[in-house]
DNA sequence: AAGATTTGACCTGG
DNA sequence: CCAGGTCAAATCTT
């Protein structure tokens, strides 16, 4: 039995808080990027323009976060999305679950190839642990339940389900539930991953060394691309920032008037897991994102390409924790300047996920 | 031994 | 009452 209210909402506006300065210095950066500035500055300008407006759509929503956030006292301010209003009359005698409607939630799609082994719960860079598995009326696959290791040691409240999808059994859908306020970064190859995943995690990110070292190019190839694809966005109708796993720690919060509010993201993983993300394990926040709203009905539809525009320098700074200078050891990713266009095309090489 | 998973029971909201 | 979500004892794994 946790009283996480208060606590739950420190933290959130503290991450808010961060994530406004980590997006100031964004635009900082983006203002005075250099080397691209002369030679490629008529080429990149739209880009540039978009990167310096996606920073005023972040900083306006932080802003639009906190106020909501501080212009009340009680952590059941939290529950300021819509659906808030309906459960308002519900008495407030049980706090689980009323904290569970304050919660975050946001939907992921992955598509598996079959042979590889599925270990790692999907691995998304979080270490998650399995506290239960239910049928699902209507369902040919049970869900599985997940918390965040940290949960006791931290209070993490970070959920996710996993569920495999009826018609397509190499998709899997992952509900994510609450952002992650555990503090806890992990360097590489210190993944507490699934032990059966660690030689594979051990090789991706050796693959994930090389594509830094030699380009970010090769990087970006083995992201190849992904897709979002959002539902039940009903307050929030630009794309802003989409971030796959927990790069960002700083940046994790669903502004408040879109808690509850669902986004999916669609993508394959095509021979590149993304336990290489496990170098950022268990940061404040799995991703935000965000994006027009559509209709989500059969499997990878709606497609809604998401244009980061990361600086070499500037990315790591928010793909990373929060916490501390751990950039490079983190992540690393370099990503080109310019656009990165994602689509579906991750692959999990996983089978085993729910044995 | 400690931590993770499994699984049936229990709880809660609709 | 039922489906979904969580708990916790038993079991498994490292």
């Amino acid at each position: 039995m946790e009283n996480l209210g208060e606590w739950e909402r420190k933290n959130l506006q503290n991450e808010l808080l961060k994530g406004k300065e980590f997006a100031r210095q964004l635009r900082v950066h983006l203002n005075v990027r250099p080397s691209t500035s002369s030679m490629a500055a008529a080429s990149s300008s739209s880009s540039y323009d978009g990167g310096e407006l996606l920073v005023q759509k972040i900083l306006s929503s932080y802003e639009k976060a906190l106020s909501l956030l501080s212009s009340t006292k009680s952590p059941s301010s939290l529950n300021a999305s819509p659906r808030s209003e309906d459960s308002d009359h519900i008495a407030q005698t049980n706090a689980a679950s009323r904290k569970r409607n304050i919660l975050p939630t946001w939907t992921l799609k992955f598509q598996v190839t079959p042979g590889m082994a599925l270990e790692g719960s999907l691995d998304d860079g979080f270490s998650w642990r399995k506290y239960g598995q239910k049928g699902i009326f209507g369902a040919k696959h049970p869900r599985g339940y997940y918390r965040c290791t940290h949960r006791n040691l931290q209070g993490c409240v970070a959920t996710k389900q996993v569920q495999r999808s009826d018609d397509d059994p190499t998709i899997f859908k992952i509900t994510y539930r609450g952002n992650h306020t555990c503090s806890q970064v992990s360097n590489l190859g210190t993944t507490p991953a699934a032990p059966e995943f660690q030689q594979q995690n051990r090789r991706i990110d050796q693959n994930l060394v090389q594509s830094q070292q030699t380009s970010p190019d090769a990087l970006l190839n083995s992201w190849a691309s992904l897709r979002i694809i959002t539902e039940n966005l009903d307050t929030v109708h630009e794309p802003i920032l989409f971030s796959p796993f927990s790069y960002d720690p700083t940046s994790s919060y669903e502004a408040a008037d879109r808690i509850e509010s669902t986004s999916t993201v669609d993508m394959n993983f095509t021979e590149f897991s993304p336990s290489f993300l496990s170098t950022t394990r268990c940061g404040s926040g799995v991703s935000y994102f965000s994006g027009s709203s559509s209709e989500m009905s059969e499997g990878f539809i709606g497609n809604q390409k998401l244009e980061l525009q990361p600086n070499k320098s500037e990315l790591p700074e928010i793909f990373s924790s929060p916490t501390s200078g751990v950039n490079s050891q983190t992540l690393g990713l370099d990503f080109p300047s310019g656009e990165l266009e994602m689509e579906p095309s991750f692959t999990f090489d996983n089978t085993t996920f729910f044995s």
